[in-house]
DNA sequence: TCAAAATTTGATAACCATTACTAATTGAGC
DNA sequence: GCTCAATTAGTAATGGTTATCAAATTTTGA
């Protein structure tokens, strides 16, 4: 992680842990969860350090924000090209990595902004909203 | 309108205004800036009354709300299939009618999550941004 | 026609995720 | 180890949004 530091930034502890808890689940945590994690290992740590070191992480290309769809920012130890959907009942994000591949598509379209990318992002129902929905039938 | 409300549901003067003008203009107005135009012809509503109707004139189909985490929720008269561009450095929204069709693409991926839809959004740099951005050369 | 019931509003308070502030602490180069 | 800028913990502030509720408005129906 060190080599991926500016030259005036410290690999602190706090920094360091909340990386590694990151990298260490599939579930796309709010900044809140984050907390919960790395506070099992750093039980004095702030939120505002979460907060401020998922920031700085991001801007880094080391974590993944999530925060184009409603409701709080999540964030993504997994940095390698997938995308996602996102549970409409409850929020929950899982991976997909098998969407055809659309790379291009933001080329050659009809705007007066400058296109610079595109989200795609899936929305559906997981597993447990889907469980508590049809209780019945 | 009065058509497409609920039987307990009534066509009020606030509701009937904040629809007009946002059918009235292109720009993907905030809460706030819905605010600000239904004042011009109705000073003394309330912000609140404006967060609610929008919410009901949403959850009616009449209006599209685009949600991000990023920034305030914007709203949208324009009920037809379009795609929409953010600005990255403003977060100004603009239209994208030419986008190629994707639809069927949410068919047939690899996750446990019941899948419903998609949301496609692009990100770019709007002109006003553009031409604050590079002032020399 | 008129009073009771239902809906909606305006005004304001509460909420809550996120950011800002600041004194104390600490990582890293010498 | 010493120095000092970067960082932290703790807490306050921010700002968009939602909740609350008495008053106003509209509908119902006797
Ligand atoms: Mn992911
Ligand atoms: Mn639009
Ligand atoms: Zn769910
Ligand atoms: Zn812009």
């Amino acid at each position: 992680m060190k080599e991926f530091l500016g030259k005036d930034m410290r690999l602190t502890n706090q920094r360091r842990i909340i990386l590694e808890e990151l990298q260490s689940v599939s579930t796309h945590p709010t900044a809140d969860e984050v907390y919960g994690l790395v506070r099992q290992k750093m039980p004095r740590i702030s939120l505002g350090t979460v907060y401020r070191n998922l920031e700085v992480l991001s801007s880094l290309g080391l974590v993944r924000k999530l925060e184009n769809a409603a409701g709080q920012k999540r964030f993504d130890g997994d940095t390698s090209p997938h995308h996602h959907i996102r549970c409409e009942v409850c929020g929950k994000v899982g991976d997909i990595y098998d969407a055809p591949d659309i790379s291009g598509i933001e080329k050659g379209l009809h705007s007066d902004f400058q296109v610079t990318g595109f989200i795609l992002e899936f929305s559906g129902i997981c597993p447990h909203c889907q469980a508590r929905q049809q209780p019945e039938q």
